[in-house]
DNA sequence: CACATCGA
DNA sequence: TCGATGTGG
């Protein structure tokens, strides 16, 4: 998934606590699909309620977004909508290593290696449109915002957070940065013990490009040499080398054709990332959450425990008063521009 | 993922 | 009291 930019940024930390009052443009099939790669039982098999549903993703839904509320954090989950057409040699890979997977898994319990089968079990995961929607029911009854994008959701994440609808995205994902993000931040699920400070990481768009001596449009570039989910990128070059090749400054098309790409070829790609579809219009508004429809959508259907449910909401009355976060460019009428009366 | 439980 | 391990759904 995304593409290998890890090795050409230099996160900084950044607690928690920082991020108090803040709002964020969660990747929300990123964050799901950790869910369901992540929340399994030592055999790999995933949470499931009675019914055989699983139930990993509203888990992991439940008990992060809580936590974050709980130290203040303001998400906005975003999903993604249709792919581009060019996405599609990356599904199909993907749908393949998942079949790859799932047979490694068999074979794995067969053999009684439970470590092997939960690894090859969790790389089985598939984010389906039924858990997106019960996801969104959850979001709402948390009181929750959430956004479905037309097309790539770190496209519109990225976007309300250059507009300075919201602070930065978060995603485990680089592709935001990409779609040019001002903030990137990562490791927002990596918990640590709850009192002794857990911490994220950020990367800032800025800072990157000027370490990098690079503008947005060869951060770009570099993204087409290594290859993203839009195209395959060029033989031979990882990420070292793509960033090496950029900074000669050489220019759009002769450093594509240095990498042996077509730069014709390659301008629907850069298209996407330069002016992705988005959609404009109000950010929904922050709510109290719907103590009841909860515990309908949790207890009664998806069989958890009332008394984790309870504890997950305790939670939420003790969030700190959201201190306002100031948009980037106060008074200008952009997308997304509204901002929702604060919830309880 | 977060929480509960257990043994050092 | 704390890391390791188990449980929840």
């Amino acid at each position: 998934m995304g593409l290998p930019l890890r090795d050409l940024t230099h996160p900084t930390e950044l607690p928690w606590s920082a991020l108090r009052g803040r709002l964020l443009a969660v990747d929300g099939n990123n964050m799901l699909y950790q869910f369901l790669a992540t929340i399994r039982q030592r055999d790999g098999q995933p949470f499931t309620d009675r019914a055989g549903r699983p139930t990993s993703h509203l888990i992991g839904l439940l008990y992060r977004t809580t936590s974050w509320l709980e130290e203040g954090i303001r998400p906005v989950w975003v999903f993604d909508g249709k792919p581009p057409d060019l996405k599609a040699g990356t599904l199909r890979t993907r749908f393949e290593s998942k079949e790859r997977a799932q047979a490694a898994w068999q074979e794995a319990l067969a053999a009684g290696d439970l470590e092997t089968a939960r690894r090859k079990a969790a790389q089985t995961s598939r984010l389906t449109r039924a858990m997106v929607e019960e996801a969104q029911r959850l979001l709402s009854d948390l009181g929750l915002p959430s956004i479905q994008a037309p097309s790539e959701g770190e496209a519109q994440g990225a976007r309300m957070a250059a507009e300075g609808v919201v602070w930065g995205t978060a995603s485990e994902d680089y592709d935001s940065l990409l779609f040019g993000t001002p903030r990137l931040v990562r490791g927002l699920g990596s918990r640590q013990p709850h009192d002794q400070g857990r911490a994220a990481h950020l990367i800032e768009r800025d800072a990157l490009l000027s370490e990098l001596g690079l503008s947005q449009e060869e951060l770009i570039l570099v993204g087409l040499l290594i290859g993203t989910d839009f195209n395959d990128g060029a033989a031979g070059y990882g990420p070292k080398k793509a960033l090496k090749l950029v900074q000669q400054h050489r220019g759009w098309e002769a450093t594509l054709r240095t990498a042996g790409l077509d730069p014709a070829q390659l301008e629907p790609v850069a298209s996407i990332f330069r002016s992705p579809e988005v959609a404009v219009g109000p950010l929904p508004p922050f709510g109290p959450p719907d103590e009841e429809a909860l515990a309908h959508l949790l207890v009664e259907e998806h069989d958890f425990s009332e008394d984790r449910l309870r504890a997950a909401l305790a939670r939420l009355h003790r969030r700190p008063v959201p201190v306002p976060s100031a948009p980037a460019a106060p008074g200008h009428q952009t997308v997304l521009d509204g901002f929702g009366p604060e919830g309880a």
